[in-house]
RNA sequence: GUGGAUGUAGCUCAAUGGUAGAGCAUCGCUCUGUGGCAGCGAGGGCUGCGGGUUCAAUUCCCGUCAUCCACCCCA
């Protein structure tokens, strides 16, 4: 995301520590995108009535490894986190598992179902930083828990989750869907995929040859040139799925079409954890240039069970926060504006520097934002800044004013200046700013 | 974990085996209590870090760290 490579700086031959590899600042120039996006979250959450959930980024490894055995996720990008105790913490790789184990810590499976949760927040992932992929990155996530796998909540987690992207002005989106299946279908799909796969082993790449000892599904994610013709012939899994998945599936497909929402059948797409089963999605924005999916989801009625507890149904999406924002530059989406200050207060000696913050107080408490800049001496250097930042007026506040208890209010436009009152400067400035 | 590219001022980027430059930005002066424009000037760099070759390295070589890109994988 960041355009420039950060140096590193010496000072006296000693290096000056740099944050971790894949871990950024987010500058103050980069805080309005943030901005709008929290805003728009805030939005769409409240309009789909959904509450927010926050739990700690720091979870026992147990969660995540129960959740996704066999996944580079828990083997091999987890933090782990030394402690002084025995207990074996990861800082999350991500929330969802997270957000499950919180259900039933606090008795949310009692009350009234489903629960509508969502969250924002940091997650940490040890992995190659490159486009879209960070080690420290930010997720806003859509949770739909007990749900009585009804799929009119896949189509609602889906809805959500395009709106906030839609409504952030990202163009060309579009969401990729496809089902898993549940375990039998998958498991008997699997089988399949597997013997046709078997007698291939010479023609495919090298990577497939490992998907198909370790995780066979993900022979339908390869982009190798040779693997394609071998896998366009590949079983399908949207052609072996059980009835109940197939009617889940064309229900939620129904939904999509009622809402004229874009989306394109993607038979190959899969994902990355072991939880999820029945439909999955990913939303993209189709430009070679934003090459990653922005948010993806689906069901996961199997992960409750997975944690230990009773089998719960749940279907949930993520959106990755910089992953929208390298959207938003892409596209030029400004982020959100800045309240900027109408008015600058310019001292003059040491008497009116001491009163000056007074006089702020005064404008502020009447809802008057008004900067200053106290590292300048100069009344010349002071307007300079006021100039710059483009305040409709200026209070000029000196030595004399002081004394005379009055200040003097610039017109930056025109130049116009005139004396009044310190004790009526509120009015003064509220009659000038209208 | 694998492969490629890159690293020079706050930013964008030049240059050269022999004392490191521009534009923009910052600050100052012209103008001692009055901005924009203009002119003039200043500050700011152990050329990412460490080592090697060399009389001499920012330049060549090796290592390392970081960034970017691709793979793996993924939001």
């Amino acid at each position: 995301m960041a355009k420039k490579s950060p140096k590193n700086k010496s000072v006296k031959g000693k290096i000056l520590p740099q944050s971790p590899k894949g871990m950024h600042d987010i500058l103050p120039e980069e805080q309005p995108r943030w901005e709008k996006i929290r805003g728009m979250l805030y939005k769409i959450a409240d309009a789909f009535n959904f509450l927010r959930i926050d739990t700690p980024i720091m979870e026992r490894a147990e969660i995540f490894e129960r959740s996704g055995e066999a996944t580079d996720l828990v083997e091999k990008q987890m933090y782990f986190v030394k402690t002084k105790g025995e207990d074996r913490f990861v800082l999350r790789p991500e929330a969802t598992a997270s957000i499950m184990r919180a259900y039933f810590q606090n008795g949310l499976s009692k009350i009234s179902q489903p629960l509508k949760l969502f969250y924002i927040g940091p997650m940490f992932r040890y992995e190659q930083p490159q486009a879209g992929r960070f080690r420290q990155f930010h997720q806003i996530g859509f949770e739909i828990i007990g749900d009585e796998d009804d799929s009119i909540y896949d189509a609602q987690i889906i809805l959500a989750s395009f709106r906030l992207i839609e409504e952030l002005k990202i163009k060309n989106l579009i969401i990729q869907i496809n089902s898993i299946g549940c375990r039998q279908c998958r498991h008997a799909y699997i089988k399949k995929l597997e013997e046709y796969y078997k007698n291939k082993q010479d023609e495919i790449c090298k990577n497939c040859r490992q998907r198909l000892a370790t995780r066979p599904l993900r022979l339908l994610d390869c982009k190798e040139e040779k693997c394609q013709p071998i896998k366009m012939e590949a079983p399908l899994i949207v052609d072996k799925l059980c009835n109940n998945c197939k009617r889940q599936f064309k229900s939620t497909l129904e939904y999509l079409d009622s809402l004229s929402l874009p989306y394109s059948l993607n038979p190959y797409l899969v994902r990355g954890l072991d939880y999820y089963n029945g439909v999955v999605f990913e939303i993209i924005s189709e430009v070679p240039e934003l090459n990653f999916a922005l948010a993806a989801g689906g069901r996961y009625d199997y992960l409750s069970e997975m944690l230990g507890e009773k089998k719960v149904c749940a279907v949930g999406s993520a959106v990755g926060i910089e992953r929208l924002i390298e959207a938003m530059r892409f596209y030029d989406i400004p982020g959100q504006l800045r309240n900027e200050a109408k008015v600058f207060l310019a001292y003059i000696g040491e008497e009116a520097k001491k009163k000056s913050l007074f006089v702020i107080e005064e404008l502020r408490k009447a809802g008057i934002k008004t900067i200053e800049s106290f590292i300048k001496e100069s009344l010349k250097s002071q307007l300079r800044v006021a100039d710059k930042k483009e305040v409709k007026i200026t209070l000029i506040f000196g030595q004399k004013e002081v004394f005379e208890e009055s200040v003097i209010i610039r017109n930056m436009e025109t130049g116009n200046q005139e004396t009044v009152p310190l004790i009526r400067v509120v009015e003064e400035v509220k009659r000038r700013l209208h």
